[in-house]
RNA sequence: UCAGUCGGCCGGACGGCCGCUCCGCCACCUUGCAAAAGACGGCGGAGAGGAAAGUCCGGGCUCCAUGGACAAACGGUGCCGGAUAACGUCCGGCGGGGGCGACCCCAGGGACAGUGCCACAGAGAACGAACCGCCGCGGCAUGCCGCGGCAAGGGUGAAAAGGUGCGGUAAGAGCGCACCGCGCUGCCAGCAAUGGCAGCGGCAUGGCAAACCCCACCGGGAGCAAAACCGAAUAGGGACGGCGCGCGGGGCCGUCGCGCAAGCGAAACGCCCGCUGGGGAUGUCCGCCCCAGCCGUCCGGGUUGGUUGCUUGAGGCGCGGCGCAAGCCGCGUCCCAGAGGAAUGGCCGUCACGUCCGGCGUCGCCUCGCGCGGCGCCGGGCCUUCCAGAACCCGGCUUACAGGCUGGCUGAUACC
RNA sequence: CGGGGUAUAGCGCAGCCUGGUAGCGCGGCAGUUUUGGGUACUGCAGGUCGCAGGUUCAAAUCCUGCUGCCCCGA
């Protein structure tokens, strides 16, 4: 059972990218809800703004097992997740995919709360 | 020691690294005349609960609504007294029920204000009835029939018209008596609910109001996405001007028509009186206010967004006083989350705690086999903690909850 | 934040207001009809009435507290 999917949208603006957190009703209540959400916000930290791209907008949906899986672990499976959308012509949300290196500058920061 | 009962409290601790939100200070940059605002950084401080939960009650606060009186409807509460801002909450008491007891439970007003319901069974289920029976008389004749009396016994039912005993009688019956129960009256105790005592009534007056209902008391509605301020567009709103104007009546003052004039006539408008319709939360009454068209100009307005509301409060802690208690009063002291689609986190280490396995020691039971159980120590494994996340704020209720600490009381057993 | 509905047989629903017997359709099983199957007909089985308390002689029904699901308004 995976721990989160991860979903990305090309946004073609200049920005940095965007993630937004999302853990449905069903998965627990609110204290479970709640600790999910920042293990997966905690694995975004540490995996740093250099390994997605610039100018687009992730999602990533909690499932239960980020209760309790390994966060070591989990911090491989969003690098595996991330380096998947990275393959061009795989993902149906962004079929066209320029794997042009960005010369953006990384963001500082990475993205705190949920999509505005 | 065991069993039980009623409360109170806690609900992981310490540390390391990296982060988040708010507050304070400092440094620097941008905008700006300035006040100030914004971005980034450093240091320091603070950062979920006992239920933050369910949203079942009660308030504060804010807006809406036309002021008052009465009423109806709807909803709620329901022994008495107290506490409280208020409550359906809490405390004390009364009554009823359960338990050996500590203690627990009770929507616990009214059934001679009215309406209604009580299935099935049963003769009969509520302005008092007679199936089987019992008794007396008569007839035929030893078992029935007829008439009359009775309600003790049987039977049905959840419930059968006071209960038990004695007397009494043809058989019976509150028919009489004693006690108990019920009702009424009086006296006493108590603020009261209620209790005690005495007398009277022979008792024909069951149960259900968590059936309608009656009585007493309470309740305007909505909710911080309330609401206020800053603010781009549309619709709607206000003021002014022009044109236009619901109904009826009056009067002929103004106006208009005719006429030299008196006067006559006209009714669109002005004036006076009255009315109608709609709105202002339901009805009635008394008042009050607004509206009863179109066009033009100006003012103004404001979903999303930003700021405020937003945390100092019926507040926490300590001490003293009053009260049986709930609680109240006084003094001192403290400031203790303010996010806003939502911060309070992630990872790791140590230790307590829990649980399982093995070994040793000790105690008890003993179908005497190191069989079972308790306690302590040592070693190892596992889990590393229950229920659960503030969203304007308080007082309660209800529900969920691993484990632990602690106090009062009751019963049994043993010993002194 | 505020409000409403619903839970009954394997499935979809009545019954609840006005308390005493839980019923209908589909489905299931058995039988008849047919050479066989379907259809049709006859019969049968099957329900802790979501959970826990209370009122009552008696609760699916009345009252209270929980639970799940669905819906609406801002």
């Amino acid at each position: 059972m995976a721990a989160f999917v991860v979903q990305e949208r090309r946004r073609d603006d200049a920005g940095p990218p965007r993630v937004g957190f999302t853990v449905t009703r069903k998965v627990g209540n609110a204290v479970e809800r709640n600790r999910i959400r920042r293990r997966l916000r905690e694995l975004v930290r540490r995996i740093g703004p250099d390994v997605m791209r610039p100018h687009s907008d992730y999602v990533m949906i909690g499932r239960r097992a980020a209760l309790e899986r390994d966060f070591a672990v989990m911090l491989d499976d969003l690098r595996a997740a991330l380096a998947r959308l990275d393959r061009p012509g795989r993902n149906r949300t962004r079929p066209f995919a320029p794997d042009a290196p960005s010369s953006d500058p990384p963001p500082s920061i990475p993205p705190r709360g949920d999509v505005s």
